[in-house]
RNA sequence: GGUCCUGUGGCCGAGCGGCUAGGCAGAGCUCUGCAAAAGCUCGUACAGCGGUUCGAAUCCGCUCGGGACCUCCA
């Protein structure tokens, strides 16, 4: 546990060093996705880098409980409005139940993650499941004085909250700028403050997802779903709370409000944002309708796509960025990645086979360090990448018989390559089991003996046309002093 | 309009006051029957203009680009 960790933290906005609050444990949760439509890849950016996170302080021997919820109702077209929220909206279109909407893209995003090698986290609370802890804390916050009930919907009273705290406290924008900025829309004269947002908000008799409540009928707002599931689920008190940048100005700052209002606690000692996932400079977003579905980028079955990548490619694409960088989306980047990813790979197959020799002159023991730094300087998967490729050269070298490594140096390298590359950044072999693979691999070896026996015979004609023909199919044939190999 | 972030070599992308990031692409070389793969070498980049400093891609100011949020969004 003992280590050097820091973490940019948005509240300070700075890097802190990271102190858990009651170690070994470390509690950490993570805004979710909203369950009415298919998730796209900016959101699988987002939880691709708390992933990594998850992993990487679970490496470092934190026990970690790690919460990420799905909204699966509360989840307002907009937060001026008292309207429809997006579950009930999609369901009346599509004519289906409200659950069925939620199924369905719950099961989609789960798919998508396990695709993308993330791990499920601790804890996956609906807000659906927690209707009456959203009630209470929503009753406990009237109490305190910083909510009012008008009409069977219930209103957060932002600007007597901002009397006695820091409202901006996680943007640090001035309240008098949000007041002024703060369009007028419907549904605005039932609220005492333009900036007043719902706790609960009453249903209309058709509306299809609702619930009693002392105020009547109705649904909870987006915000306090959080509020609830993380005090449940981590205290009223943890340590790391994260999400989307986006969610920081609206959700994250009322969220805040809401603890601080109900218990009097911030809810958590660091605030983590990613950055957002661009495509053509610009944020992909569902309304921009630039994004891209899993699927689509794994098939390349997209406009703005020149073929496929795999699931682990666009993983490993994903890291060669810091998480509070934005990612621009591109099908060149993409393809550069990929290249890169695989000779990773390949150097990972090298080292399994490599044998020990006298040892070089290379200090795999600093290098390894340097990667523990690199991570420890608030999550640097790029940097940790490109010390991983100084292994990748020496490995490589190796192999080419220019230097030899001893038992240790390789015992070394191999532990860092299962930490840092499987357990860390949790990239995997993207292995071929099926049958017909196998035959393949059969065949190809056929094949190669064949082309093998030209050679011996000097028949250059007939063993490069073969390697052509190989080539052309889109097997490339690699030629060494113990024999010939190929890859797809 | 307001608030904030950002501009790095052909492309992607680290760096956050002095020490070659890295990947991809390109050129040359080594190895090899030839290729491929691998290794080595190379480009000598920090939007522009000022300023602070012994020293700035890195700090400050201005100018010009790009983006985010202020309205649902990861």
């Amino acid at each position: 546990m003992e280590n050097s960790l820091v973490i940019y933290n948005t509240l300070t906005r700075k890097k802190e060093a990271f102190k858990a609050i009651n170690p070994p444990f470390v509690g950490m949760y993570v805004c979710g996705p909203t369950v009415y439509s298919d998730a796209h890849l900016g959101n699988a950016r987002t939880f691709i880098s708390f992933d990594i996170i998850f992993r990487y302080l679970t490496h470092l021997g934190y026990k970690v409980r790690y919460v990420r919820n799905i909204t699966d109702a509360g989840h307002l077209e907009s937060d001026a409005d008292v309207g429809e929220d997006k579950i009930s909206k999609k369901a009346k279109l599509a004519q289906l139940e409200p659950m069925e909407i939620v199924q369905k893209y719950t099961v989609g995003f789960h798919e998508m993650m396990q695709q993308l090698n993330a791990l499920p986290p601790s804890i996956e609370p609906t807000a659906t499941g927690h209707i009456i802890e959203q009630q209470y804390i929503a009753e406990e916050i009237i109490k305190k004085g910083y909510a009012y009930e008008v009409n069977g919907t219930v209103y957060f009273d932002v600007e007597k909250f901002a009397k006695t705290h820091d409202y901006t406290a996680l943007t640090g924008r001035k309240l008098e700028d949000l007041l002024e900025n703060t369009r007028d829309l419907e549904g605005q004269d039932e609220k005492k403050g333009r900036l007043d947002f719902a706790l609960w908000i009453k249903a209309k008799p058709e509306h299809l997802m609702q619930w009693r409540s002392q105020w009547g009928q109705g649904f909870p707002g987006w915000h306090i779903e959080c509020s609830a599931m993380s005090t449940k689920y981590l205290g009223e008190q943890f340590d790391i709370h994260g999400g989307g940048m986006d969610l920081a100005p609206t959700h994250h700052t009322n969220e805040i409000a809401q603890n601080v209002a109900y218990c009097g606690k911030q809810p958590a000692n660091y605030w983590m944002h990613t950055n957002m996932l661009t495509v053509n400079g610009q944020k992909m977003s569902k309304s921009l309708d630039n994004s891209f579905l899993p699927h689509e980028l794994f098939n390349g079955e997209h406009r703005l796509l020149s073929k496929g990548y795999s699931p682990m490619c666009v993983r490993f694409f994903m890291m060669q960025t810091h998480y509070r960088s934005t990612l621009d989306f591109s099908d060149e980047a993409l393809q550069a990645s990929e290249k890169g990813f695989e000779r990773l790979m390949e150097s990972y197959q090298t080292l399994l086979g490599l044998t020990a020799g006298k040892g070089s002159a290379d200090d795999v023991n600093a290098l390894r360090e340097k990667c523990y730094e690199a991570m420890n300087d608030d999550f640097n998967t790029p940097v940790l990448i490109s010390h991983l490729f100084e292994a990748v050269r020496i490995i490589n070298t190796a192999n080419d018989k220019k230097i030899e490594l001893s038992a240790e140096q390789l015992e070394t390298l191999k532990t860092m390559y299962q930490h840092f590359i499987i357990d860390v950044m949790g990239l995997k072999w993207e292995a071929d089991n099926s049958r017909t693979a196998k035959v393949l691999d059969k065949v190809i070896g056929l094949v190669l003996d064949m082309r093998n026996a030209a050679k011996a015979n000097k028949d250059f004609v007939s063993s490069d046309a073969i390697r052509q023909k190989l080539t052309d199919a889109g097997v490339q044939v690699k030629d060494s002093k113990e024999g010939s190999s190929w890859k797809v």
